[in-house]
RNA sequence: GGGCGGAUGGCGAAGUGGCUAACGCUGUGGUCUGCAAAACCACCAUUCACCGGUUCGAAUCCGGUUCCGCCCUCCA
């Protein structure tokens, strides 16, 4: 298994620190928002990364902090006038809302800053007494002189650093590189005691204080988005290093950027979406698909055709799910068994083999897609010329598509839709509504009847009155129950060739985002999401 | 100024020395269908930003040019 390591900018053969074992962290966010697009990148990568060392036999042990200490959050809680803590443990809760409808694996721990800070304080007060660092007024600075390393993973060098002059002078630092481990409190301020004086933990240190605390000294996988490698981890592998003594990480992975119109997604450019307000357009599924259809450290472009691209193309894949489960659910009985020469299924397993392969290589979910596309198709076309009365056929499509489902879950892009649909229950009534009123203008008694039955059966009542008819009911209807008596008249109509009724059944329900499907004895249907 | 990465068909996106340049979306033709939808079959880049070089052979390696993004400041 290859990993592009950003240390040293290659591809390396993946070696854990113990056998079958995987230590590894990720950045988590600073919570004083919901989280964007942007933040969702690396939640899916590393939430699919995760998934497939545990497919290949690794224990993972998977650790993501939330920094609930910060500027940001001391600022915005001003903003609201809420406690800061309270503020960032409210967006800690929305955070999960998000990560849980994106199908993220909860990480082992998810520790916080502020339950750390003994830890952290500590770690302070070693890197100073090591000479990695040094007090001024209450502010503790990491002295970036003093390591030896310093640059080693963003590739500069501290000299180079100050020709781009862009960094801001403050003339207490020894070095205009060094960066802050303790920030003394202004007046008014959340803080805690500290040997320094009352303060709070500058950005890096919680990553390497917590990151040890429950992973070790060095660790396997640390992960993260492009923009992280300098200067936060950059300075994690100073200060870890210097506090331990040894190799902090041994693979560092980093995501590449969501852009708009090619410019960085970013909140301090407010050209950022909100996670959750495309939740609320596209389905978790999509959004996931579409972040993992690239490889992770590409760039990705974002626009809305993008989503419904990614739609349509996870839909074929759901489908043929669709399709093999009906072809495995046709036949009830044993009969004309006849042992297929299983070419449905050699072609699986190899296709399987492709997938792992572009897996292993890097994590290539693009290259891997293409293969679960190919398996897709070799369904599809099974069923399409297989024969669903043929028991033998049956069990070697069942274990086909056991296979595929077995990937299409370390992808996790079969994420189940949550919640009911009311709106489109009541969609689907007015069309019911519109179909008694047609059976009755022409006298189609039993067909009218048979509507007014098929409701009654979901515990709704058609009244008709002078100006048309009316559904009451009580609670909330189920959907399903009310789409298998559509799809019932459809296959009815079309038995009577009225073709009218028929079609209007359909054309209605394609309008309001369901598509009918006729079968050979039947009809289905299914949501465009 | 320094560091990193990118440029592949109508769109998205794989591919790092050699079979017909994956795969998806879109489009076209066909099979199926009452008509559709879905599915299946077929077609859709003599060509990989540009120039030069290495090589029997390059989208892939080397040199140069142009354009673009990111980092050097909080950011996934």
């Amino acid at each position: 298994m290859q990993i592009h390591n950003t240390l040293s900018g290659q591809k390396e053969e993946f070696q854990p620190l113990e056998p079958n074992k995987v230590k590894m962290y990720v950045c988590g966010p600073t919570t004083y928002n919901f989280i964007h697009l942007g933040n969702a990148r690396p939640l899916v990568v590393f939430d699919c990364l995760r998934r497939y060392l545990a497919f290949r036999g690794y224990d993972v042990f998977y650790v993501q902090n939330f920094t609930d200490v910060d500027d940001k959050i001391i600022d915005r809680s001003r903003e609201l006038g809420e406690e800061p803590l309270q503020l960032a443990a409210r967006f800690i809760g929305e955070y999960f809302r998000d990560a849980d409808a994106l199908g993220i694996m909860r990480a082992n721990i998810h520790p916080r800053v502020s339950e750390h800070m003994t830890e952290i304080v500590e770690a302070v007060g070693v890197l100073i007494e090591k000479g990695f660092a040094y007090v001024v007024d209450g502010d503790v600075y990491y002295r970036v002189r003093a390591f030896a390393d310093y640059g080693k993973l963003s590739n500069r060098n501290l000299d180079d650093m100050l020709a781009g002059a862009r960094v801001e002078v403050d003339g207490r630092k020894e070095d205009s590189a060094d960066f802050a481990l303790w920030k003394s409190a202004r007046e008014g301020e959340l803080f805690w005691e500290s040997p320094w004086g009352p303060g709070r933990p500058g950005w890096h240190i919680e990553c390497s204080v917590m990151s040890n605390r429950y992973l070790g000294k060095t660790l396997d996988i640390h992960g993260g988005g492009n923009d992280l490698v300098f200067p936060h981890h950059e300075n994690e592998i100073a200060q870890s290093e210097a506090l331990n003594g040894q190799k902090f990480v041994n693979y560092w992975m980093h995501n590449g950027f969501i852009t708009i119109n090619n410019e960085k997604m970013s909140k301090s450019l407010g050209n950022f979406f909100i996670l959750r307000d495309v939740l609320d357009k596209y389905p978790a599924d999509v959004v996931r698909y579409y972040l993992i259809a690239t490889h992770y450290r590409s760039p990705l472009d974002f626009d809305d055709t993008k989503l419904e691209e990614a739609r349509r193309a996870l839909g074929r894949l759901k489908n043929t799910l669709v399709l093999a489960g009906e072809f495995i659910a046709a036949g009830a009985e044993e009969s004309g068994t006849v042992a297929g020469e299983s070419r449905l299924l050699a072609e699986i397993k190899q296709l399987e083999l492709d997938f792992i392969e572009a897996m292993d290589d890097d994590f290539n979910t693009a290259r891997a897609m293409g293969c679960y596309f190919e398996m897709a198709r070799a369904l599809n076309s099974f069923v399409a010329a297989g024969d669903s009365q043929d028991a033998g056929q049956r069990r070697e499509l069942s274990e086909a598509i056991g296979i595929f489902r077995k990937l299409g879950d370390v992808l996790g892009i079969f994420i189940e839709a949550e919640g009911s649909r009311p709106e489109q229950v009541e969609g689907v009534l007015e069309i019911y509504v519109e179909l008694r009123q047609a059976a009755r203008k022409e006298k189609d008694w039993a067909s009218a009847d048979r509507i007014r039955d098929i409701l009654g059966e979901s515990g709704i009542q058609i009244q008709d009155g002078s100006e048309g008819s009316k559904c009451r009911y009580d609670g909330s209807p189920g959907l399903e129950a009310l789409m298998g008596g559509l799809m019932e008249l459809r296959v009815m109509f079309r038995g009577k060739k009225d073709f009218a009724k028929a079609d209007l059944i359909r054309d209605e329900l394609r309008k309001k985002g369901i598509i009918v499907e006729d079968t050979k004895d039947g009809a289905r249907w299914r949501i465009l999401d």
